[in-house]
DNA sequence: ACAGTTTCCCGTAAATGC
DNA sequence: TGCATTTACGGGAAACTG
């Protein structure tokens, strides 16, 4: 006699912090008859789960019943918005913990279920259902995990909630998963990502082979195993490129003034022979959330020399924005008067035609007080070198793909990194 | 038959905050016959208040009872730790708030009560102490309002727990503030104040009168009037620069380069006629939590002329530190080479003399990149001017007076601000 | 010892209360 | 409405725990 109250579509796992609020809606699609009685709903966590399936187990620390109300915005139906929602650890749960060790915290599902009980004319109804599946974290570093787990569960399937998914998760072919990470971010960052730079991506993960667009990834490839001579896994590096965009380079991304994407060896194939002065942007493949700018130059007899600024990251740009970075920086070779070598963005707009409208003001007049700011400056040493590697091909932008969003009908999910 | 289990010493007033863990320590100064009994320990939140005397309430989120131990380390004696113990306000106790709304949260004390009973040959004994008085803040921007109560309350009152002392609080004389002033200094930032920067002080608190040892401060002018045409008190500039001084600028405050508190008119009395270049660093007055350097320079005409930078504040400051800004500063005046007018600190030390040590290494390389810095820089553009008003006198530093730290007997607070 | 995970708590921002 | 106070929670770091 329980029954789910309707059959609910794609649900996208989403992701909640221990200790942070969090809302959930649920929505009865079906009019009952005669609702002049009070219809009481309660969300549990983790209800139906055999103990042991999952490693840690956590309850609704605040209240979590409430009476369901007419939708005053819509059609008349009853609804029920749970807010300040809590979730805690159960600690010391007999002993120790579950099972199954082998999955990390950010690839374990859980879920809410909200339960309501009516009775019509003699005949008492069980209604239940389920939320979609739930990432659980503890610490705002584990976001981007638990990113990746929603991204791989989101692209690999559509079972409305496979609690499993990750003790054996499926592969996926990289023109599926490109889509996503552009998907990433032009809802995120506002831009997608285009050929050229997706094309990088796909060398990064498969090697030079790149191209084959029906190359297939692993999920441990893709957030879990680190690249191959660096500490961080995949997606760790590009999430991390993804928030350096959010928070400082936000406008310089929106314009497509940031490559971004582009192998060393294709920057240089890319910055020869043009004018000297001419820099691009790109982000850092040996650190986390850095971008740089390299540019060329050209010695007496004609060779094309490229320089690279350190990576810039978070701490920096939080001191200078990125614009001002490029519209100040300044090289001092051996007691010169310094000079601004970025002169062209490529493939040949003059910077300050390129930034000029994303520089910052300056710096208000503070009486009686010289204003100050900080400048970028590098000075160089008539012995520094850098190497020369091999090469490949990159382009203009293009538009990225849709991804596929579905709305989740019967039960609606927010906590602040739902979306 | 409750009697206090001891006579406490002088005690000073701390500061809890809410959510906010912290340890208290109570120890039996008298030896009880035939201990083989436990020693049960209860420790409560202002048990004795009169309801409504305070306007806010809490109680101890965390267990609360406690047995006692004798002390490992010392003569036997038992003592009880308690520690994680939390803080929580009480909402809606009876409709409204208590009555004295006249004072500010950081104005009103608490008290923590510890409470013991035993029996010994047939006779029952309560123990009862209560802890020193406390403020309860909820959010660390309320600390410096705090540490204002704790030193007021310290300075003047040897009453154990006059809880109603900010109700009509006592005026100070200036000799015994200052000393506590310069104990804040080198206590927090390891070094005090000498006779020139609390003349300073005085000035600012007594205007033009200064010198006058005996001239009083009231509660009031001290820490919650304005200072007159700023938007803060007397208490909350002092201690922003106390802040900025114990994040970033130790080492240059504990080698005694930092003048800091001198007047603007002082401080151009004593760079005139010095060498061009001459600087000192100052703390700014208009803004909380500033320093800027000043340095004297001559126009052909041989008239002084006096530079101020727009001070620094901790933003500025985490990005750069203070000496690499002192080294790196440079002034462009129309297009001419950038140039450091920052020679010698005054009265004649060269810069790089006083600051050598103090300057950060130099940027790690970063192969295969060029590694890159901030500096700061100033552009002069020929149309600017500052102001010259009256005039002072200043000389070297002294040590700063001790300030009586008395201990507490029976029971020891620790709360990460308790000192 | 160590890595994965959680807890702690400052500091900023937003919300709340008076 | 404005100011005082509390709550919220990201982010860095420490503590925990197998």
């Amino acid at each position: 006699e329980k029954q789910p109250c309707m059959p609910t579509h794609l649900q996208k796992p989403l992701i909640i912090k221990t200790g942070v609020q969090f809302t959930t809606k649920v929505r009865l699609l079906v009019k009952l008859p005669e609702v002049d009685y009070q219809l009481k709903v309660k969300t549990t966590f983790d209800k139906d789960l055999p103990p042991g399936r999952v490693s840690r187990q956590f309850f609704i620390l605040t209240n979590n019943t409430k009476v369901m109300d007419i939708e005053d915005y819509s059609n008349g139906c009853l609804s029920v918005e749970f807010r300040h929602l809590q979730l805690k650890e159960k600690k010391y749960i007999n002993g120790t913990k579950g099972s199954e060790g082998l999955l990390s915290v950010t690839e374990e599902l859980h879920s809410l279920s909200f339960e309501a009980c009516f009775t019509v004319q003699g005949l008492t109804i069980d209604l239940e259902t389920c939320s979609l599946p739930l990432v659980v974290i503890s610490n705002v570093s584990q976001l981007p995990g638990g990113w990746a787990s929603v991204m791989w569960y989101n692209l690999l399937t559509d079972e409305p909630r496979n609690l499993a998914f990750f003790g054996n998760p499926p592969r996926a072919n990289w023109s599926q998963l490109s889509e996503v990470l552009s998907w990433q971010f032009s809802t995120f960052a506002g831009r997608g990502l285009n050929k050229e730079q997706l094309a990088m991506l796909g060398e990064k993960l498969f090697g030079q082979h790149a191209s084959c667009s029906d190359y297939q990834v692993s999920w441990s490839k893709f957030s879990k195993e680190n690249i191959p001579g660096k500490p961080f896994s995949f997606w760790m590096w590009l999430d991390s490129i993804l928030e350096l965009i959010k928070k400082h380079l936000l406008p310089v991304w929106n314009e497509n003034y940031i490559m971004g994407f582009v192998s060393k060896e294709m920057e240089r194939a890319l910055l020869k022979d043009k004018e000297a002065g001419t820099f691009l942007l790109r982000f850092s493949e040996s650190h986390l959330g850095g971008i740089t700018f390299t540019w060329v130059e050209y010695s007496e007899n004609g060779d094309a020399k490229f320089n690279s600024v350190e990576p810039y990251t978070k701490n920096r740009l939080s001191a200078l924005p990125f614009a001002d970075i490029i519209r100040d920086y300044k090289v001092i070779s051996d007691g010169v008067v310094p000079e601004n070598p970025l002169k062209f963005l490529y493939p040949n707009i003059p910077k300050d035609e390129a930034f000029g409208r994303l520089y910052n003001s300056q710096p208000s007049k503070v009486y009686p007080y010289i204003s100050s700011t900080l400048i970028p400056i590098s000075e160089l040493r008539p012995n520094a070198s850098t190497t020369p590697p091999s090469c490949q091909s990159p382009q203009p932008p293009m538009t990225p793909g849709e991804f596929d969003v579905l709305c989740f009908d019967l039960s609606d999910m927010n906590s602040p990194y739902s979306e």
